[in-house]
DNA sequence: ATGACGCTTGAAATCGTTTTTATTCGCCGC
DNA sequence: GCGGCGAATAAAAACGATTTCAAGCGTCAT
């Protein structure tokens, strides 16, 4: 419980330097009214004394806080069960993004959209946070038509499907889906199953959308019995695939949306005595690298997450700064990792490209 | 882009009301000072008119932040592996137990335990927060004690061998390492290997005390030669499990220290060809709820990460009150899940209890 | 010589609270 | 009738920065 001095202040480096406060602030904000060589001075004596400036005094007046806040979802079900979102990685990568900038990353946990609406609102409200950052965009999203209006700097994981500009970063989930898709019908497979996120997610429909195309593209009928959405659990996984190989026309394939339900779709495949790999084919989408080790090796579309983050980070950042939304939108195409799950020789002409 | 209204202030509420700045301040914070005829007037009118105190205001006359602040390891590896640990659990607890109280929740996110001494640091000093909250305790640990030095607020999800009083959360390693250890030796194990974590932290050293109690207490020799610490990846556990599979006399009982080194185990084994439940025999720390969908579904001891999450925002608010650390320690005990990745019939005589 | 103008610095107000100190006022005792 | 006291409220001073506006002062044109 060792007594610290007081940290100098503003008022410690005036009495120090010999100079007023005001041109102290100004000094230190490189302001251009004041002299390089008093500039020099105040700085010197700054890193002598061990000046920072407090945050505190400084949010009171500019009304900014130097925060950056991040909704981040978690399952509202009680008994936990693992949906293979990494969203430390998603944490970890924003962080990267902001560093070297004066900005820190606060977290709120949010059960759901709805939630996540209520705590957007009190951030703005309460000028909790001077930016924003979320996922789990729903094609009609309440929080970014909020935020939009409120003319409150965001960043989005994810596009909504409401005609508003806005920064955002996102997946290529179309394309994703299509890729998938097509791969396993190249690869012989007409029943093929879509395990899908939860409808109302934007991306799950931009999925939908990539599996119909693949199969309109081949002359295919859709098999719309085939889709089945919900929430990214094993559980959910493992009972989906379940349900979909015990059709009287079963799904010999399987496009999971990511590892975890992949895990599930694997152990239920498993239970009905399938080889996955010659009797069925599973693709998912990667992001945290264990699919390698699943048994079998399981074929993905590899996201790196934390990169995504680090835009997300960066765009808000460059947002705050006062840069127009409009130039702040990314789209990434995942990349093929192709292994065993999926029996499949031939080389596709997209593959390897961006 | 909307030009919301200024939200009123303290100021507002007396010109409101009448009384000065200084009674609405009093009547707001519950003084006795003032009627009680007042503070229902005033409290009426906060209502009324939406009155929230600024948290900017308020921090800067109190010097509270009103802010707690997580240390988020992540791994500093450049190639992202998979470490099994689901951070947003704990993060979920800990805003779960911070719920009610005016405290939101930072994260900072720190590569190594040095570089969250610098964080930790940065935090006090900058007095960026009113409490801390970490992991990853070291068996002697630099942020520990400089904490406990400056007498800063805070808990740890873990427990150092150093001798100081502070507010901690921990699992029992010793115990869950003794009672797999225990358990794969009456299954009639003797070349157990334990993958454990990287040796310098606290709770690998619990675990090699664990496991060698069970050894010593079967009068068996301890074999040393099986113990390897290392990150908490796949990858680590699937060479892990190679190496020690294929010594001249090899490890047939695997004790693995979480769900991502036992996955990776799994794949190492079977890349050998070794039957597991029948050949060898493998048991995990699981906090995920994955392993029940592994090939073969895994034993596992359960460790309930939220739990101890919310326990650690609970512990911090208390200490943050005032309350004394060596008041705020908690041990908890891992519950056994048994499964099919280790052949054992008999109920041993621990099982079942706290 | 003097007024205007640039350039640098300083004084003071401000942000929204809490807290310390002052004031007001009614009432009691002497 | 008056000093003193207690209770309730008000005034003012912080907290640590930024920002507006004023002041000092040399230079230069008139």
């Amino acid at each position: 419980m060792a007594d610290h001095p007081p940290r100098p202040t503003i008022k410690t480096l005036s009495e120090v330097t010999g100079f007023s406060i005001a041109t102290i602030s100004k000094a230190l904000n490189d302001s251009p009214v004041v002299t390089q060589a008093t500039k020099a001075v105040i700085r010197q004596a700054a890193g002598q004394i061990g000046y920072a400036a407090s945050l505190r005094g400084m949010s009171l007046r500019t009304g900014r806080t130097y925060q950056v806040a991040v909704l981040m979802p978690v399952a509202s079900a009680s008994g936990f069960e693992w949906d293979g979102v990494d969203y430390a990685q998603i944490l970890s990568g924003i962080a990267a993004g902001l560093e070297g900038s004066p900005y820190r990353m606060s977290v709120h946990v949010v059960r759901d959209a709805e939630e996540g609406l209520a705590t957007a609102r009190q951030v703005v409200e309460g000028q909790l946070a001077d930016g924003l950052i979320f996922s789990g965009i729903q094609a009609q999203d309440a929080r970014v038509a909020y935020l939009c209006d409120a003319g409150f700097p965001f960043v989005t994981l994810g596009r909504c499907r409401q005609d508003l500009t806005y920064a955002h970063v996102d997946v290529d989930s179309e394309w994703a889906a299509w890729a998938a898709t097509s791969r396993l019908i190249a690869g012989g497979h007409q029943r093929i199953a879509l395990i899908n996120p939860d409808p109302r997610l934007s991306y799950a429909l931009d999925r939908i959308d990539g599996f119909t195309r693949a199969f309109t593209q081949a002359n295919l009928p859709v098999p719309h019995d085939l889709i089945l959405g919900g929430d990214l659990s094993t559980r959910f996984g493992k009972e989906a695939a379940l349900a979909l190989a015990r059709l009287p026309d079963p799904a010999t394939g399987f496009v999971c949306v990511n590892e975890s339900t992949a895990l599930g779709a694997l152990a239920g495949l498993r239970d009905l005595g399938l080889t996955i790999g010659r009797e069925v084919s599973v693709i998912a989408y990667d992001d945290i690298n264990a699919s390698a080790y699943f048994a079998p090796p399981l074929t993905t579309f590899y996201l790196p997450i934390e990169d995504l983050g680090r835009q997300l980070g960066g765009f808000l950042l460059r947002r705050l700064a006062g840069e127009d939304p409009a130039t702040l939108q990314q789209l990434t195409r995942p990349d093929l990792v192709a292994r065993q799950s999926d029996r499949l020789e031939r080389v596709l002409p997209w593959e390897g490209n961006t």
